[in-house]
DNA sequence: AATAGAATTATGTAGGTACATAAAAATGTC
DNA sequence: GACATTTTTATGTACCTACATAATTCTATT
């Protein structure tokens, strides 16, 4: 190949990373750059392409190419399904259903659909073990009105975040992460003390306005998540 | 535009999301795609590349593409500077130097900074404050071996953590996420009762192999982390 | 000086051609 | 049948042209 894409973007990354362009300053028009490195000027839009989705350049038409003059700390988080996490770590996975409700919607899990009022829920706690030992405690709540198949599940033997995932794809998801001490329930199901600081994960997702299910997922104390940027 | 690839993107996605096609099912080939759509294969092509980008399918040469039969909640966090973070929030932002140090870098850091031993760094812990109140308690190794220009820079004027984002860029970065009970300097500086349960934002940043930081920063109660997927 | 409208221009997209590359599938050899 | 080798093929890249789009900048008008 002659020049790749690739190259491109190392060598203007490679600028930006050892100052010669700083946050803030303007970069050449991409047709000198392509004329400076003897390539298309396609080429050099790929590149520059790739960096901006990285959030290390902004582009706008005829304004030109700026290095961003506000870097932040941009990484992707990966959150799998808890028992192909569990089971990628070595551990056997295990999951237990706590208790299964058909409820009323109440107000505040409406709030989080998104909604003034919803239709009925599926409300489930279940924990997922590793190597027998608690790992996630989750409470969620699964819209009825979205998800009617959901009660034909036997979900003591396929996990609801499992089924969910594989069989109700979802167009725009929410996450909150917190710390939070120890409840009651928790500290029962969890093994933890009261008290102890465990991560809490929030996920709430929609089918283009249809909310499908919010899941609030209390992990093991220790638990971390990891993640390269 | 006759035919726009964010067309063909909607197209593709609507029918994954829809089910026609599910995790696992192999996709028509691009040509055949771009026939059916009336459009350039490259056409096609920039919107699958689009798709893959976002976890939503797989492609392999000759392989073919094929909708990701592991689906993962994939979610983009933004680590903001600090400052920035809390005057968007309509804060008033403040910032308190407790201490520096120049120190031998102990084994523990050497080991965050992948490496078997490193030079001098310095130690400095700040605290963050939005409208008065503790925000971001941050403990912080710096590099001196990459980073020496450092001791110059007035810490008590200019954050740490700001003069680094914009005057050392990383091309590496790792984030871990957990929680943590509140210690005793942290019970102190951050105004919270000993034992409540605290997020803690731990990260580590590298220019190539050169480590320039690692901060553990502990955040005020209540706080959380939001993100759109 | 302020404003509206026109010209300019850098990036973005669509289409097409040719070739590169990786990996599956087919074939040959033992 | 097992293995190495060749062929095939779907995606990936590079280059080019032409035009679209969104902003900025210039110009005319009041």
């Amino acid at each position: 190949m002659r020049h790749s894409w690739k190259d491109v973007r190392k060598h203007i990354r490679g600028q930006i990373l050892n100052t010669t362009y700083r946050p803030g300053d303007k970069l050449p028009r991409d047709e000198d750059i392509a004329k400076e490195l003897d390539c298309a000027r396609s080429t050099v839009h790929r590149a520059m392409r790739s960096l901006a989705e990285d959030g290390m350049i902004e582009r706008r038409r005829k304004g030109g190419t700026t290095v961003n003059p506000d870097p932040v700390t941009r990484t992707t988080l990966k959150i799998p399904i808890t028992k192909v996490e569990i089971e990628s770590r070595g551990h056997e996975y295990r999951h237990h259903l706590i208790g299964v409700q058909k409820l009323a919607a109440t107000p505040s899990i409406a709030a989080r659909f998104g909604l003034v009022q919803t239709g009925p829920v599926l409300k489930i706690r279940a924990l997922h073990l590793a190597d027998g030992r608690p790992y996630v405690f989750e409470d969620r709540w699964i819209s009825l009105d979205t998800v009617p198949e959901i009660q034909d599940v036997d979900l003591s033997e396929t996990s609801a975040n499992e089924w969910l995932v594989l069989n109700r794809p979802y167009s725009r998801c929410d996450v909150h992460i917190y710390a939070n001490e120890t409840g009651e329930d928790e500290a029962k199901f969890m093994d933890a003390k009261k008290g102890a600081a465990l991560l809490v994960l929030e996920r709430t997702t929609w089918i283009d306005d249809a909310p499908i299910t919010h899941v609030r997922a209390v992990h093991a104390q220790g638990y971390r998540i990891v993640s390269e940027g």
